[in-house]
DNA sequence: CCAAAAGTGTTAACCCTACACCCATGT
DNA sequence: ACATGGGTGTAGGGTTAACACTTTTGG
């Protein structure tokens, strides 16, 4: 880590001092699950002004030391305790005037974790999932960095099975598709769907419980082995 | 814009004193351009220390009532005298060691233009178009920078038809066509491209130089209106 | 018993791929 | 005349899209 700048003695208000004009980091995390029904995010309802109480996006200041990219695992580990399966930058917000107390540039991501329900860690009182068509009002730009990240997601769903990370080791093929279909916003026809599912190959063989038949869905489970052999062959025909 | 930051009196080496730990920021550019030939990336040489005399790519610091978009464009313009036709963030880097004066977050874009030989700005003692595959060695990470910038643009290219930006108003389908296969590495037969493109009706119909019938290649121009049409419509095919 | 969810196959249209020959020009 | 580059069409294979009925279970 370089050194240019300065600090005063501690507890200063103005504790860090530089040559060049500068920009505090925040890095903020849009963290996506599925609950098998909804699409969903989570949200922590602010302690502090500004936007006291209401809610954001878990994210804060990237330290010194530290990579926005671990800052933002950092981040999401201290407020919700929780750890992504995946994570994706996106484009960053640095509009001077998003942040009424100084020059806050932040740097989103999209993470995606397997539904458990959360509280608060640290820095959030209460944490809470909301379905992405069912978001509140946010605090500062975050509405903005949200919609950013659910294309980012869509259009990273056309690289990656990113839905694997949204689903439990086990899974149904309805629950995937539904899957797809929120993400992508449209619907598929199941029979098509499944088949195309299974010729990807990147599926390990259905669990049937036993004995029935009918009604209760197989279970699934993702096979990232066949999927990075896929991957470095070059063969990602990943489109729906 | 926020003032939470302090300015002491101009020329002061500690100009900028803040409360929360900060970073400068920068907004650096990877300009790519097609001569018909190579895809190319335009590179200056470092005035100043670190890196003095290294090729790298132009950028600079992002000044406080500036986006980090409105940044990239001014630098771009200031180092190179060039406007972008298209302009695209990629993901920031921040190692805290990336730069050894201080830590400086860079805001990586690629940016699009159409070729024109190029002469140094104000910054920028020297500045030149370098093959993609023929890259010296860069400044910082900024061959990191690159690399990933290639990769967006291939990316890009699936959803937009960023191809246009690159090329002149009019151009013939071969130098289309070598474009693709110079972004996304590998080749088309030649009468599938043509195919494909006719079908995808983004190009107006062909001018063929006046009585020349053969072994001049027709030019062809993009129609934006079409495409804008064709997007709103969800129907974006844009797969090769 | 009725509604809701899961399972299953076939066909037609479309798209992608592979492939070969001719013509015009410049050297 | 020969090498280079541009133009053109067709046939086969694969993928996608559209489509309906049966079974089971929970209410």
């Amino acid at each position: 880590m370089a050194h240019s700048f300065y600090k005063f003695r501690k507890g200063e208000v103005y504790a860090h001092c530089y040559k060049h004009p500068q920009a505090a980091i925040t890095a903020d995390c849009v963290i996506f699950s599925y609950d098998g029904k909804d699409l969903l995010v989570l949200l922590v309802r602010r302690g502090q002004e500004p936007f006291k109480d209401c809610w954001a996006l878990p994210g804060g200041f990237v330290r010194p030391e530290e990579t926005v990219e671990e800052g933002a695992r950092r981040e999401l580990l201290e407020e919700t305790s929780l750890t992504a399966e995946y994570m994706e930058q996106i484009r960053v917000f640095s509009n001077p005037d998003r942040d009424p107390r100084q020059r806050v540039v932040t740097v989103p991501f999209f993470a995606l974790v397997k539904h458990s329900p959360v509280t608060g860690g640290d820095d959030a009182a209460e944490a809470k999932w909301f379905p992405v068509d069912q978001m509140p009002d946010l605090a500062f730009d975050h509405k903005d960095i949200f919609l950013e990240a659910k294309e980012a997601l869509k259009r990273s769903l056309y690289f990656n099975p990113v839905t694997f990370d949204l689903l439990p080791e086990k899974f149904t093929m309805p629950q995937l598709q539904r899957l797809y279909e929120l993400i992508l916003g449209h619907k598929f026809d199941r029979r098509n769907f499944a088949r195309k599912m299974n010729t990807l190959e990147i599926l390990d063989s259905p669990e049937r419980p036993s004995g029935t038949p009918s009604r209760i869905a197989s279970t699934f489970s993702f096979n990232r082995d066949k999927w990075y052999y896929m991957k470095k062959d070059g063969s990602t025909n990943f489109e729906f």
